[in-house]
DNA sequence: CTGAAAGCGCTTACAG
DNA sequence: CTGAAAGCGCTTACAG
């Protein structure tokens, strides 16, 4: 990867011979009209004679003519083109978040513009990417954004919206899961079904969500009269993960009920519950986080708190379009409900 | 989702009081200097003089100033823009691929620009909105390229490189994995450990690798003297997969031993086996492709065909390089190897 | 080393 | 309905 001379920044007229591109000057001479004509003609509902848009229209697929977005994007100040600054994609999570939110932009027209938050400096350098590419607007589900780097988008009358965090900026909408709320609901079904040690276990590195719902959790323990441990993952893939279950299941004070700040976590101490020979949800129970596929499967049954990524998607696309409609309004934060689906990795609440 | 008014096509400017963008002129004008001084300062290797270079980087700096990427774009002729044709992230292994690209794009200071296949026409017209971002390259991961649109971005001099998949079209490079070498691989383990009915599950929809990852199999049980089964899912998520197998191993005739086209497959393989009884792998044998994190859980310890995505991804980026440097030069596939990992899920070749 | 000019491929008022 | 002109924000020869 380090000799891609040619690819990164070579100058490529020295060695390319690429075909210039038909442009819309062509296809006016081609049709015969002028080239404003040829502009009309692919702009929806501007004033042109139906034949010469016929034309224009054979001309151009004779040259094989595409308008070019580049040029277009920049006339009208406006790319098409949403900037989404995203982190790892171990968790199914992310990637489905992802694959909505494309599938979502495409509808109205828009695509998503990759920015690997991991590849920038941890300064909020890649939400500027956006800037950069005159996206029409910025969705962060990963990686830092600063207050100085999302004051400079709100000057620049850049839209962003925060996935799964909240940032004290006027201008910068967010939409989160009701995280409290979910951790809540999991403690209360583990003080329910009579757990008497309930721990949280976070991220390695702690996330603004994974805190809520860690809050959530030790608060709702504590109504209950009892103390929740805290822990926090040794590392992020899933060995760190399935090596601190272990560490944790097997400490003499070892919880009998876990809350995870996803399901990712929640499969790994399963499987590591498993491993030790504690009966599951008998002797350990789990709840996750997030619903994702691999948690409904016959292996994990893994009970867990349902974040719908659809209504994270949709709300994000009503947000970005009430901002674009009125670019001074107020910062919201839409919280998304979040329940609880009962699978078989809690004891049932027959008491 | 309907509603979007707004961010879909609505005039902004109507709405929209969003602040001019500060061009180079502004920064040209801060700093005294015209504006062909500005963009050279923001060149490497260009004939500045130091001392005007630090003016004008205090000018932008002053105004926040940031080149545009579109307008750069438009000028050379080339965006720094990689446009991925993507299907589903349903399978883990398609989001680690994405996220490995991401990051090697990166690397050579592109950014990846998302097409899912699935919001286009099959008929290739994915493809095509490389040649409108004015793409420095394609990559296409998942939906169908017609003969028809690969001509056209040859003929553009756009360089694409499927993933997957190999066309029979001048100067469409290709990388896609061993896959008949790997069915190959399984059968042969498969025969070794003395199963008796082999099959092979494939995808829904038939797909490239797919097809050559079955015919491999098939063959290589043939030359040992047996006849594979060949099986097709009935869909395409986590339900369809674990109902079809569910329906092949309770068939009269069940196999003792399945090599399935992904790994995704092959855990509804192992979930739909448990299920029935069947002891693994005694009873049945299960071999999957790809080795995603999943197939190494403990709860599968599936025995999977190594893809090593970064392999793949090392590849597309030398082939995209090649084709730069030398826009002509023949279409080359490269198979990366695979290998199998065994685990859990096949017998021991003791006899 | 520096500036004025032309041009990248479009759209958008402005006249007609 | 149509065309000529200006301009989007840059880079790139070309002179000096």
């Amino acid at each position: 990867m380090n000799d891609l001379k040619t690819f990164a920044k070579t100058d490529h007229n020295r060695y390319q011979a690429r075909m210039k591109r038909v442009t819309i000057k062509d296809v006016a001479r081609e049709a015969g009209v002028s080239y404003s004509a040829v502009s009309r003609a692919f702009t929806e509902g501007a004033s042109i004679a139906p034949e010469t848009r016929a034309r224009i229209e054979a001309a151009a697929k004779a040259l094989n003519y595409r308008p070019s977005l580049l040029a277009r994007g920049l006339v009208q100040s406006r790319s098409n083109i949403v900037t989404l600054v995203c982190g790892s994609m171990a968790d199914p999570f992310d990637a489905l978040f992802m694959e909505a939110l494309a599938g979502a932009m495409a509808q109205v027209g828009k695509r998503l513009m990759l920015v690997p938050a991991s590849v920038y400096a941890d300064d909020g350098s890649a939400l500027l990417q956006a800037l950069d590419d005159q996206a029409d607007a910025a969705v962060v589900s990963a990686g830092t954004v600063s207050l100085e780097t999302a004051e400079l988008c709100v000057h620049a009358g850049l839209p962003v919206v925060l996935a799964g965090r909240v940032l004290d900026q006027d201008g910068i909408d967010s939409v989160v899961a009701e995280n409290a709320d979910g951790g809540r609901q999991a403690a209360d079904l583990f003080l329910r079904t009579g757990c008497l040690r309930p721990a949280y276990l976070g991220q390695a590195r702690e996330t603004f969500s994974d805190r809520e719902r860690g809050d959530g959790f030790c608060d709702a323990v504590r109504s209950g009269g009892q103390v929740a441990q805290r822990h926090r993952l040794d590392g992020a893939d899933d060995a760190a993960i399935y090596q601190t279950a272990l560490r944790i299941l097997s400490a003499p004070d070892a919880p009998d009920a876990v809350f995870c700040a996803t399901d990712r976590i929640a499969i790994g101490v399963i499987e590591a519950a498993r491993a030790l020979g504690l009966a599951i949800p008998s002797a350990l129970s789990v709840i996750g986080f997030n619903n994702i596929p691999a948690a409904a499967r016959r292996s994990f049954g893994l009970t867990t708190v349902d974040y719908p990524v659809d209504r994270v998607v949709t709300e994000i696309m009503m947000l970005l379009d009430r901002r674009l409609g009125e670019p001074a309004v107020r910062a919201s934060t839409r919280r998304i409900p979040v329940g609880l689906v009962v699978r078989d990795t809690t004891r049932r609440v027959d008491a």
